[in-house]
DNA sequence: CAGTGGTCTAGACCACCGA
DNA sequence: CGGTGGTCTAGACCACTGG
């Protein structure tokens, strides 16, 4: 049972969706409509609209007759995303570069530099560090006037968001990471496109590196069986 | 009122969906909840499951106490997804070239053939035109292995899918059409990648370069107004 | 069999809009 | 004011699953 704020199936999603996206809940875990009911104190309607909502985001099994799964990840859709991003995002920056200003050159130094002292911290909050990362992309995408297109990219993305969190709080490679973004600042800064191509695909392929052999083992249950090699 | 199917809301949702995407309803074009109860005759709960569902695909816009509406489309959006797929197309075609083999030529081939004796027909259906486009872009897609990416670009594509729906029965240029994708096939079949990116390019511009005028025109009532123009 | 989701009805109350 | 959508309850019946 919890409190049982107003607009039940927004809070309700809102909740669900955060507690999927970070991992509270596991990938593969079942969940019941009526245990939700039960939990949030509400009739099966909102529950309903709610898993409906999550499922057609495909962070969500619904399975008739059986139950309500948390979505396992998919290998295969992760490595098409990151392909799709690094065409799409290597456009985008080169498009950036001859856009940007010093000011935001400032604002990505400011990011980065925000990264490094929390990497400092104890109690280190790894969803603050994930979205300071969002930003850091988001940046170019924005001023390009690609916008939507970063919209649309982070919808598309919710496999790779659970991957990249995965890839955050599991292998706290944080270093690596923000090592990664200051090569990608200094090709900014130094009004080199050419270069663009292959250090984004090494950035957006190295939650993949980082993570590559655990797939199989420890983190196994948390993805889609491959299909054709057991069984 | 129409005969009523079992599982209507699926229905429900086929027949609006298709209505919406080859334009039978108007962009702009307004819907009330009620109308349809009573045109499908049933209750509000699958209606509005429905038209949750479209709105979530971008198909359709409620208007909290105003009333549900046919989604305009947005040209700024659409110049967007070109580019993104521009940008991901060109690198899948790229990796289809070695990939091709002589029987694919062929399935490519008879896409094309199929599409200028439909050209030649009375009562052309565009529709059927149409699938045959989309059939000739997927199959770099599939044998890339991108056949994720695909299915995910088609949904993201709704706008972009009614606009190629315009290009092709407001403007009905498909010699253009045809001609570009015989000029595809012929990059293919000499294995000439270096050429791919202008040749998308143009392709996928084409139907922004065949429509361009007409949008602030005759189809001005099917567009979102640009921001600041007047008022 | 009990439990799950799939689907739907009927009806309620609310907030907001426009005439 | 009547019409629209926003939200929710309560409860029904169904089809399928798994012990």
């Amino acid at each position: 049972m919890e409190n049982i704020p107003v607009n039940s199936s927004e809070y309700i999603y809102r909740c669900l969706k955060e507690e999927i996206l970070h991992l509270k809940l596991k990938p593969g875990q079942s969940i019941s409509e009526n245990e939700l009911c039960k939990r949030f104190s509400v009739s099966r309607t909102p529950i309903r609209s709610v898993m409906q909502r999550l499922s057609g985001e495909g962070l969500m099994n619904i399975v008739p007759y059986k139950g309500s799964f948390v979505a396992l990840l998919n290998f295969n859709d992760i490595e098409q995303i990151i392909y799709m991003r690094i065409a799409v995002e290597s456009a985008v920056l080169r498009d950036f570069i001859p856009l940007c200003t010093p000011l935001l050159e400032e604002k990505l130094r400011y990011i980065i530099r925000k990264q490094m002292v929390l990497m400092e911290e104890k109690d280190l909050d790894m969803s603050r560090f994930y979205e300071l990362d969002s930003q850091f992309h988001e940046v170019w995408f924005k001023t390009a006037g690609h916008n939507m297109l970063w919209e649309l990219i982070q919808k598309s993305e919710v496999d790779y968001t659970r991957f990249r969190m995965l890839d955050i709080v599991a292998v706290q490679n944080l270093p690596a990471i923000i090592e990664e973004h200051k090569e990608l600042f200094q090709l900014i800064h130094e009004r080199r496109p050419e270069g663009v191509q292959p250090l984004i695909e090494k950035h957006l392929n190295g939650g993949i590196h980082r993570l590559q052999t655990r797939i199989h083992t420890e983190l196994r249950d948390y993805f889609q069986p491959e299909s054709g090699t057991d069984e």
